[in-house]
DNA sequence: TTTATAATGGGACATATGTCCTTTTCAAGA
DNA sequence: TCTTGAAAAGGACATATGTCCCATTATAAA
């Protein structure tokens, strides 16, 4: 069984036998998302709580106005559908892949048994909780302080591929600009016009349909350590 | 024994007991906030919890660059010092009582034995998280998509007493309308000038120093429903 | 290849907000 | 009462961002 061997090897990658009993980590399945896949959507009804194990995906909500806000980026260890888990609410937010992502996924009512009365578990989850917490608060207070060049940075930064050798050229698809603007909590007009400066600068450059990044010194430097992490 | 008089009171009023052992509610202790006054600091360590059962706290961060921005209103039952206790992280904000508030204290050690190895009170701490990271998330979306004057509308009625009878005036001491603005992550100088056009409407009114609410119809339109609850 | 339609980029102008500085108001003391 | 300094309010201008609309370019159909 050659799923059971990676579920395995993701498990003691990230140390799960300390969190979770070996049947639940049997009961485990593989997921695999690709680039701009979604994982859920809000309003959805979880069943299932997925561990990010490998990859990044990005968190955004929509608002009654039918606007949407990038909430954050979650990289591994990460969890989705805690909160629903817990509360029995239904989805909040939007949940995409960024890049290809791997989920370890288990479905709640294999927890209910153990898990869920198992305090090692529960500290688990809020020390996530916590730090999703965190982030939120810290993404808010870079939107209110930062304007859109920062952010967009810091966007550009978050959706680049760690680092792939000397000057990684992140691509960004324009299909999707739109959306990007969105996400930032701007439009597309204005998001245009930070992309034209920062192009003018060198700092990136524009190419039909998508998104270059030349300097990434000099961007790292406009995101100035204030990444949506 | 007056205090474990209210104790018990307080403790029953907000069904304490499901979450508590009765030993440690004995060990609670009660605590009163004035208008204004601090609960807690930023960068302090916390070996305490403090549940909120009465009156109504503000939360806000402060930035590197010194700004601070609002965070989120809290009332009861709310708890501060829970990601402290259970991640050993300093405080990260800073709480500061709106009107008079009350809370019960428990020391940290108090609760090591019993209540961080008791599911109840484990699911408890992540109801709020989850609760306080909706409120973060929601107030985050709130400042990046609404302008000041939607903002300060909400600012306003969440200070407010809460309904004192027909028509509550509240009052907000300008002595501290400059730090109202940082609140909001914005200017003294442009909360004046949203101010001014409300007064020009005739929805409050600038009195030497406060502000009084005049048309909290009105104001609550502004507000949209997007408090900062 | 030409044309039509949609996607993309950008111009022009309005609004929101920031910064700096001046004017006004108030209160305490002479 | 008059003086004076500090706090509060407001004016002027610059920047950030939104909205509307038009120009340009791509893409696919004819």
């Amino acid at each position: 069984m050659q799923r059971d061997e990676r579920v395995t090897a993701y498990a003691a990658r990230h140390r799960l036998d300390a969190i979770f009993s070996e049947a639940e980590i049997d009961r485990m399945q593989l997921h695999t998302y690709a680039r701009g896949e979604t994982v859920c959507s809000a309003g959805e009804r979880l069943d299932r709580l997925y561990l990010l194990v490998r990859g990044k995906i990005k968190v955004y909500t929509t608002l009654p106005n039918g606007k949407s806000v990038l909430l954050r980026f979650n990289e591994p260890l990460a969890v989705i559908g805690d909160v629903e888990l817990l509360t029995g609410y239904p989805v909040q937010c939007m949940v995409e892949s960024v890049g290809e992502s791997v989920f370890l996924v288990v479905k709640q009512e294999d927890l209910r048994e153990t898990a869920l009365k198992s305090p090692h578990f529960l500290t688990f989850i809020i020390r996530l909780l916590s730090h999703k917490l965190y982030t939120a608060s810290n993404a808010s207070s870079l939107n209110l302080l930062y304007p859109v060049e920062n952010r967009f940075a810091s966007y550009l930064i978050s959706i680049s591929p760690p680092e792939t050798g000397a000057s990684a050229q992140a691509e960004l698809k324009t299909g999707k600009l739109t959306e990007v603007a969105e996400m930032l909590g701007t439009s597309y007009r204005h998001l245009n016009r930070v992309i034209a400066r920062l192009a003018k600068d060198g700092i990136v450059e524009r190419k039909r349909g998508a998104v270059l990044i030349l300097d990434p010194v000099r961007l790292q430097e406009l995101a100035s350590g204030n990444l949506y992490s």
